[in-house]
DNA sequence: CGCCTAGTATGGTCGGACCACATTGTTGTG
DNA sequence: CACAACAATGTGGTCCGACCATACTAGGCG
């Protein structure tokens, strides 16, 4: 049970331990920061060989729920984590290597989506910290000296951060994850320095002018401007 | 490296297998439909067990990129599809199960999505053979005799159908995964007939509405009843 | 007391074995 | 010759047992 994804194949093995930790995670006996037993442990109590846990274990690590450490100790062995995002974009980026999800409609859903957000933060409570974090990542970014990498780290980290505004996870999840799942297709579109510094000069300036309209609560304003900004760059880097 | 995922730990074996085929899906040197070599082939070709190999290929399949399946001949092996909803769905679905996704975000997002969708789709051409296809799913659940199973079936293809009108395949497999995520929930949320069976009727006249909205092209109410259908259902349902 | 070492528990990898299954080829029989 | 029964083959699924690298823990030794 509790098993919408069957591929009508005979019942895996590790679908046991699959849905043991569901139920576990559903009932609360499980949280986040948890660790999780030893493998040997887990295949002695379902009664299925430490091949099949590892299974299990695999997959919730590519999910974004576990992390997995050796050695010993309470860092070690297998822990309770929720990264949502790292799960979504692994499989979105497979995807779009397989040519079934068009990067078009990749930016369209993260338009969408982060859109959305940026009005729907307009109507909750004003969130000082996270604008001060805001104002304060575009600070960092506004050193001309910034390199590439940091700076798209910075970028990431800007777009996420208004994207939890609206305070919805899901969400945020996605639009992350869809960030995610092209980030190193944005990476080889723009690939000397000549034809960067005047792309970053632009994302500093609309992005200043995306917080500003957040900041004066304007959700009409600054959902335009995201569009655009998102828009604008895919045109310009992906031609 | 076409890895972002990194989870900063020793490199895993698996990972060559997995760059590898990513590596041939972006070139096209594999495409869907096609047979992945053979577990004991990979193994060797990647110098890795087929542990490892296995791994990898578990991790496809939870993604929804293949399908494997025992026995011989073409039909058999590791077969490359695409189904990005199953994939993202069980994620969702693992983290909703934590906790640290709630049910109310997901119905909010699959409003969003869905909603989206339905003005969008009246700003492209008319799809008529979907149309149709709509209007057939729903003489169908006109049925009163149809189990809940049957109509939850058709439920779901309705309104991936919806979803597919706007020509997003990101959203419409976004839409789709949170609708499965939470899809268990909603089964255990309404027990028995007589809970039930008020409820379908009230969701087949919402159907008719919507699908009449969309064939007038009237977007802002098909997507104003959409949105008014997902949010009754789950204040009605999840009380 | 403090440093160093042996011990222990953990996940990561490997190789090999056997099973169930589906197809294909072969053989025996009518 | 036709065809059914059987054997061979190739596939993923599972299991077992072993060994490794790591990281913490507990003592022993100076």
């Amino acid at each position: 049970m509790t098993d919408t994804t069957d591929r009508a194949a005979g019942p895996r093995a590790y679908q046991a331990v699959l849905s043991s930790i569901e139920a576990d995670l559903r009932s609360g006996r499980l949280n986040i920061g948890d660790r999780l037993p030893g493998e040997r442990t887990l295949s002695e109590q379902h009664g299925i060989s430490r091949a099949s846990v590892r299974d299990a274990i695999r997959i919730l690590d590519v999910m974004g729920l576990v992390r997995t450490a050796t050695g010993s100790g309470p860092n070690s062995g297998t822990i309770l984590i929720s990264d949502p995002a790292a799960g979504l974009s692994s499989t979105l980026r497979l995807h779009v290597a397989s040519r079934h999800l068009p990067v078009a409609d990749i930016v369209q859903a993260r338009i969408l989506l982060e859109t959305w957000a940026a009005t729907a933060a307009t109507t909750r409570p004003i969130d000082e910290p996270s604008l001060a974090r805001a104002a304060e990542l575009l600070a960092l970014m506004d050193d001309p000296a910034l390199g590439r990498e940091a700076f798209h780290d910075l970028d990431s980290q800007f777009h996420v951060l208004l994207s939890t505004l609206a305070g919805n996870a899901v969400v945020s999840a996605m639009m992350e994850s869809l960030r995610l799942s092209i980030m190193d297709y944005v990476r080889h579109a723009v690939t000397t320095d000549e034809q960067w510094q005047p792309v970053a000069q632009a994302l500093r300036h609309q992005h200043h002018g995306i917080l500003d309209a957040l900041t004066a609560r304007d959700g009409d304003l600054a959902a335009r401007l995201l569009g655009e900004h998102i828009e604008w760059f895919f045109t310009e880097t992906a031609r």
